[in-house]
Order: C-alpha cells, then sequence, then structure tokens
DNA sequence: CTAAAACCTGACATCAACGTCAGAGGCAAG
DNA sequence: CTTGCCTCTGACGTTGATGTCAGGTTTTAG
C-alpha cells in the first residue's frame, strides 16, 4: 500500500509517517518513481510506534528499541535488553505514578461531591423542614 | 518564603514557578518591592501540579481544574466536577494504554531472552554433545 | 488526453514548557 | 557604602512531533 493508505490505516497523518522514516522507525520500500510502498506489517508496526510515542518515549529511544524487535538476534539483544528493561522500568514508575494521581483526582472528586451534596441538604432544609424520603440513594459511582 | 527556596523545596525551577503563575496556576502575595511570597501550602500545591503535569494534563486544563481543588463551591463543583471526571476517564484510559504497552515490552524482552537462551544452548550443545542439566531453568520474570 | 488526486522533497511555522540572558532593583552582612 | 546574592520583567532560544505550504512528478479516473 502507498502511504496514504497506511496513514488511514493507523489514523497516524502522512507528514507524521514519512518523519518516522526519517528518524529510523519506519522503512518502507520505493518505487521506481520514488513513492514509498508498505506491507501489512507496517500497519502493527505504526501502532506499536505510536504506542511508544504515547508512553513516552523518544523517537530516539525507540529507534534503538525497534531493530531488536526486528531481528532478535544476539548483536543487539544483549544491549538492547539491557535497555529495554531500563524503558520498561521508567514506564512502570510512570504508571504508578499516573495511578496515584488518579487516586488524588477521586479524592479531590468526592470532596467536591461532598461540598454539592451538603449544599443540596441545606437546600433541602430550608425548602421543607425534616422531609421523610424521595430522593433515591446519591448514587457516588466507584472508582 | 521566596521563591527561591519554594524552588528548592519543590525541586521546580524559579522559572517553572513564575510560569505557573503567569498560566494562572499558582498565586502569590507581593511585598511592596514586587517580590513574590508564598506560604506552606504552596508547596503542596506546586507538587500537586508537577503530578497533573506529569499526568499529561495541559497548563489550560490544570487551571481548569485548580480552582475546584481552591474553593470546592457550588459555583464550579458543577461544570468542574464533569472535567474532572472527564479527565480521570482519560488518565485511566492512558493507564491501561500505558499498562499494555509496557505488557508488549514484556513480551518483547522474553522473546529476546528466548533467543538468547537458545544460541546460548546451541552453543553449549556445540561445546559437548549432551549435556545432563546444569542450566537452572530459563527464569521468565512475569509482569 | 486531461484533470483531479496523491505523492515527492524541502523548508518554514507551531505549540508548550521550559532555559537563558540582559538590565535593573532589593536586601542582608561586612 | 559596597559586595554578593536574590529577585524582578521582558525577551529570545530550544526541543520534539507535527502542521502547512510551495513547486514539481506520478497515478488514477473519466
Amino acid at each position: 500500500m502507498r502511504i496514504g493508505e497506511l496513514a488511514a490505516r493507523t489514523g497516524v497523518s502522512v507528514r507524521s509517517l514519512r518523519y518516522y522514516e526519517e528518524q529510523g522507525l519506519l522503512t518502507s520500500s520505493r518505487s521506481v518513481s520514488g513513492q514509498r510502498h508498505y506491507t501489512e506489517a507496517e500497519v502493527e508496526r505504526v501502532r506499536f510506534i505510536q504506542r511508544l510515542y504515547a508512553a513516552g518515549l523518544s523517537s530516539r529511544t525507540i529507534s534503538d528499541l525497534l531493530p531488536c524487535v526486528d531481528t532478535p538476534s544476539e548483536g543487539n539483544s544483549d544491549a538492547a535488553l539491557e535497555r529495554m528493561a531500563q524503558e520498561r522500568n521508567r514506564l512502570s514508575e510512570h504508571i504508578d505514578e499516573l495511578v496515584r494521581t488518579r487516586d488524588a483526582l477521586d479524592g479531590l472528586m468526592a470532596t467536591a461531591r461532598a461540598h454539592r451534596e451538603s449544599e443540596v441538604l441545606a437546600h433541602r432544609v430550608r425548602a421543607r423542614r425534616g422531609s421523610g424520603e424521595g430522593t433515591s440513594a446519591p448514587r457516588v459511582p466507584e472508582s
């Protein structure tokens, strides 16, 4: 397939695909007229690249690791394996931090809800003193 | 405290602190001569801002949410609560994606290790045919 | 054949979160 | 008062991934 189709199928812009090639993350066979052609395998590869980007890896780091993906031979696998382990740990730490931040957000939301509830109750008290019920349980969805 | 101390205690550069104020994420009382002064509370606030940044939120988004942190009143809490829930979900999806990426990295590492092991075994076979044992089980640590 | 659509290279633009520098003023200690 | 350190504003530089545009070639549809 040509670059437009790859872009459409991966959701990545044509510009980015060319940039990936420029950075050595992606290769293409060229037709005689110089147009890039890709195989099905490149679809998955581009998606993986995107996920590594989303994981916070730089293109430099990705290009360090991707050869290891292509040809898991002994030449690269020794040094690159350590590099991968290192990046994996960074990623793991990052995940932990994000989870803690999510927990903090949950805490804030709970506080905000509590404030809202208390105000709603105050309104109701002002409206009619001592209402029996009529309001369904204040469903506070969990994590 | 003045800005230098806040920077030292949070590990954030002086430049960044001024930038935060410029973006409306942080406020300071000014001395007559115009110097910024902060209280202890700002230390925690800066750390929280950092974590939101690390969670991938933009300064714009953070400034949308932080008022809700400051004054959890009904004025902001209604719209901002939805915003927070939305960001929380984005964060959650992001975390899931990172976990999947980490799993993918684990898979790659396992593959690389397998290749290395097989080569090591090949070497040993070439060295002496039919060794009984002596190699402990090829420990492939799990996620 | 011809026009539209897709592609090429190369270059400059953008955006966010900073770094860095210049020039000027504030503040405590000697 | 001077020396040294901290702070101020304002402006320009940086980096990485990408947008965008120009000017030209190739492919495709009619």
